[in-house]
RNA sequence: GGAGAGGUGGCAGAGCCCGGUUGAAUGCACCUGACUCGAAAUCAGACAUAGUCGCAAGGCUAUCGGGGGUUCGAAUCCCUCCCUCUCCGCCA
């Protein structure tokens, strides 16, 4: 299964090659002998069918006589070679194919033209703006020393019980964050019309496939081991042998296959795979709060102190499956989603557009929300709205049915974080915090304290 | 963990014991046409997906949970893996 159309990449090379240039250079450079291993694949087809066909032509003659009663030796002998010759097309034909695909599934989605051309961070381009950052007549202090002064937030017992990169939420800091994701699933699914859903933390690889996490990106993701080392040596031992990505999508699970998801992107998207659903169903909103697991390789020394940056942490996640049609306007809406959330809480952000160069791998475009963060003096990324398009549908073979028509599409599929939760959770202790060091609760959330007004230290 | 049953097209459901025009009966849904002012009902027809060859018409190849094997030929036989269901055990 291609990521990326085959018979559009081969009737558009250039205009692929130009779109994903917009990445960068070596994003292109990748489809370079693209054609030369096409058009052996296809010979190779081509040589292997015409084989099939001379054999089946004779299998049918050995029963036409057979169940005449007449005697078929001759036509059988004349089998003898094909079979050889027929497997070496047919290896021939899979080892070009395996060779694209490898190709092929490491390349990212095409830009969409709304996209700004650039490189990095720096050239995304910033849509709107929202809410003034409050001014200080003290000087703002980061989450990390206020939670641990308030001891709602212990980042020495999770070393101690974990690792690095770990939080103990401690009282009202626990329940602030029990709060947030209240209040968040309740405006989606209240107002916005999402369905809530409790999916599964742990997938398997065929999902992570779909979404399009893997085969590239396994070094980020958490893998559960196998208590039984001969059962996991058996499924690597078979990935070597007959490993085509494809068939490894299809077969499921070839041990106890367990990722842990490292955003309910996955599960959601996942629900459909290999579906053929109806166009009056769509568009299809749905919505859930699930721990996410990062592996954060290649991250150390990176954002090592407070919230930022866990291996662990909850988030509010929207998905929408759409028509092609609906797609870009459903992307504003679902970015208005997750705006939502911001503007009840008051906190203020800015929105971006993202860059060719800055873009996800499965992306065709994308806003990033970056929220204020006082007590760092910075705008910091709080949610992420995509459109894929058809890059995950197609991976992950989930289709619909026009109305009136025969012929199955794939769907465009969205996701959006609405919101990432521990990131608002700090968000919130840097713009209400009191000179003090006390939080103040914003209003909307504090229906889901218990009407608590403020974090205070305890006295006890 | 133990024992049994099963996985077939959008869905339901035959075929598997006894391998041979079976890409797969039948029903439902969907689509087209007729009838109708329109709709329902009825009747008639069409109706899998992907790859590949071809300007096209149209061929050809593959696919009956995944992989492998036996055979001139596999939905049907053999091996293996996965999944689902039922019963027993254990467990939040």
């Amino acid at each position: 299964m291609l990521m990326l159309d085959l018979g559009y990449v081969r009737a558009n090379l250039a205009r692929v090659k130009e779109r994903l240039g917009r990445r960068g250079a070596d994003v292109a450079a990748m489809l370079d002998g693209f054609e030369v291993l096409d058009l052996k694949r296809r010979s190779a087809i081509t040589r292997a069918e015409m084989l099939k066909a001379e054999r089946n032509q004779i299998s049918a003659e050995v029963a036409k006589r057979k169940q005449k009663g007449e005697d078929a030796a001759a036509w059988m002998a004349r089998t003898r070679g094909l079979k050889e010759e027929i497997e070496r097309c047919t290896a021939d034909a899979a080892a070009a194919e395996q060779q694209m695909q490898a190709v092929l599934q490491q390349i990212p989605n095409l830009p969409a033209e709304s996209v700004p051309a650039g490189t990095s961070a720096e050239d995304n381009v910033e849509v709107r703006r929202w809410g003034t950052p409050r001014a200080f007549d003290f000087a703002p202090k980061p989450h990390w020393e206020l939670g641990e002064q308030l001891g709602i937030l212990n980042f020495e017992q999770a070393a101690k019980i974990s690792g690095a990169r770990f939080a103990v939420y401690w009282d009202a800091g626990a329940r602030l964050e029990r709060a947030l994701a209240n209040f968040m699933l309740d405006l989606h699914t209240g107002t916005h019309g999402y369905r809530e859903v409790l999916p599964p933390y742990m997938v398997n690889e065929a999902s992570l496939f779909g979404t399009g996490q893997l085969p590239k990106f396994a070094q980020d993701l958490f893998r559960c081991a196998d208590p039984d080392f001969e059962a996991q040596e058996e499924s690597e031992r078979r990935e070597r042998e007959y490993g085509d990505e494809d068939s490894r999508r299809k077969d499921r699970a070839l041990f106890n296959d367990h990722w842990m998801i490292p955003t309910a992107e996955v599960p959601l998207t996942n629900l459909y795979r290999d579906d053929i659903l109806d166009e009056k169903q769509l568009p299809i909103s749905v919505t859930a709060y699930t721990p996410c697991f990062r592996a954060e390789a290649g991250a150390y020394g990176k954002d090592v102190r407070g919230l930022v940056r866990q291996h662990q942490f909850q988030k509010v996640e929207l998905v929408k499956f759409v028509t092609p049609e609906q797609s870009y306007a459903e992307h504003e809406r679902l970015t208005a989603h997750a705006e939502a959330i911001l503007q009840a809480l008051e906190l203020p952000y800015r929105v971006m557009n993202l860059c060719a160069g800055d873009l996800g791998f499965s992306a065709a475009k994308t806003y990033d929300l970056e929220v204020w963060l006082p007590g760092q003096n910075l705008y910091r990324e709080i949610s992420s709205c995509s459109n894929f398009e058809a890059f995950q549908a197609r991976r992950a073979n989930i289709r619909y049915r026009p109305q009136g028509q025969k012929k199955t599409e794939f769907v465009h599929t969205l996701n959006g974080s609405g919101l990432a939760v521990g990131r608002t959770w700090l968000a919130i202790v840097e713009n209400y915090q009191q000179a003090d060091g006390s939080i103040s609760i914003p209003t909307a959330l504090q229906p889901y304290m218990g009407g608590l007004k403020s974090i205070e230290a305890r006295s006890s």
